[in-house]
DNA sequence: CGAGCGATTGAAAAGACTCAACCACCGTGG
DNA sequence: CCACGGTGGTTGAGTCTTTTCAATCGCTCG
């Protein structure tokens, strides 16, 4: 659990830089990294940013979940991409010279440092092993973000819960799946009715067992089989 | 009507270099760039490269246009992008050192040239301007995707038809839209006949209007409007 | 002229959505 | 301590969209 009062992390310690894209900074890099961030305590379900905002900089998750998601005609919510702690959060937006397209908000109570544009961009530009990094990363997003369209296109809604079950177990690691239905549901890309109707059809297969709202996987193999064709 | 014989264009002279991402470049770079690429030939549906294989440069559209999919688990594909002379196809896969994730094939009888790799990086790193356009277009490409998302999950294919035909009339500029029923089909994320179905709904309401294979929009505004809500 | 492929149509079945109601839990205020 | 209201979760029934499968058509190519 987050202790709420512990807001000022510093880089050289911070456990998630090390999985980072700043990860492969050396100790003089990451001091002038702290210099320049500021970190702060965010409340379950706080957006960080919202769709149509000017991009002023990056957060980096030190400790909590953030999902990225755009909004359909009617305001509904399609969760793009859940992110963990060690991930940047926003970077996409300081080279797009747009607004944002998408909008971010916690999933749970978290730790969240913001690091200026600015700043951001300096680093990235004195930095050839973090640009490459970050191009890297843009690279393989795009190509997940390519399988995410085929799933949506070709695949059922009872394949693509499987799958995306299969995915927030990964991202979720010793913690059990923790989102609301309706989060679910739009991460999935469904009604929230028909993703509950399928969770009962897994739980009566064993292939997943719910604690209240916390799902655990009983079954990867069988839940893979059942994504697979 | 493509000229067969004329494989050989010089960047210097390339009609669509000045609206690609190597638009910047002063006399010098376009003749170190020309020096360094291959222009061939390619009939229509030819692949580029396919998914699995190993990038090993990138493809610059001089005349023609690529279709960039992805395969579902029975092979079926789905259209990612369309990409038009001026465009550059693969460099996502330049920086991401994996395999391709995706596939690309002509959908015309195009002019494309081909530069290596290597050349392509060094071009990269020594030129921030073009660095700087392939990351905006990277993010920009990225913000795209998370909209084709949001469609797919949130959108009938009656909308989702709508609102590719606009896109591909954006695409094929002068021309009329000149693709297969499948490829259509494919791109939608529908089964071909009831693409066809609705095709035929959208003529007899008097939005589009076919000829043999290729399809003419007579109301944009329209269509906007099928494809909104 | 026949083979073959892309386009088209028809009919039936399946999958998913909508709407409406109900339940369960939780924090609040009386 | 308990009734109350609200939110999120769950269930049921009916409807509609979309898919699937089968068949036909039209055209091109050898």
């Amino acid at each position: 659990m987050l202790d709420k009062s512990y807001k000022h992390v510093t880089c050289e310690n911070c456990l998630s830089r090390k999985n980072s894209l700043f990860g492969s900074f050396c100790n003089e890099e990451t001091e002038d990294l702290n210099d320049h961030k500021t970190c702060s305590y965010y409340k379950k379900n706080q957006p960080l940013f919202i769709e149509g905002n000017t991009p002023r900089g990056v957060f980096c998750i030190n400790e909590g979940r953030v999902k990225i998601f755009a909004r359909g005609e009617e305001g509904k919510e399609q969760i793009i991409h859940i992110s963990n702690s060690g991930e940047i959060v926003g970077f996409r937006a300081m080279f797009s010279g747009e607004p944002y397209k998408v909008a971010a908000a916690t999933l749970e109570e978290s730790n969240i440092c913001f690091i200026s544009k600015e700043d951001f961009l300096n680093l990235v530009d004195s930095n050839p092993t973090l640009r490459n990094g970050i191009m890297r990363e843009l690279s393989k997003e795009l190509a997940d973000r390519a399988t995410f369209i085929t799933n949506m296109a070709q695949k059922s809604v009872r394949e693509r819960l499987a799958f995306t079950l299969l995915m927030l177990d990964d991202i979720y690691k010793d913690d059990m799946i923790n989102l609301s239905r309706e989060d679910l549901a739009n991460f999935v890309g469904t009604a929230t009715e028909t993703l509950i109707r399928l969770l009962k059809d897994f739980k009566e297969e064993d292939l997943v067992q719910t604690h209240a709202r916390k799902i655990e996987i009983l079954d990867r193999d069988g839940l893979l089989k059942v994504a697979g064709a």
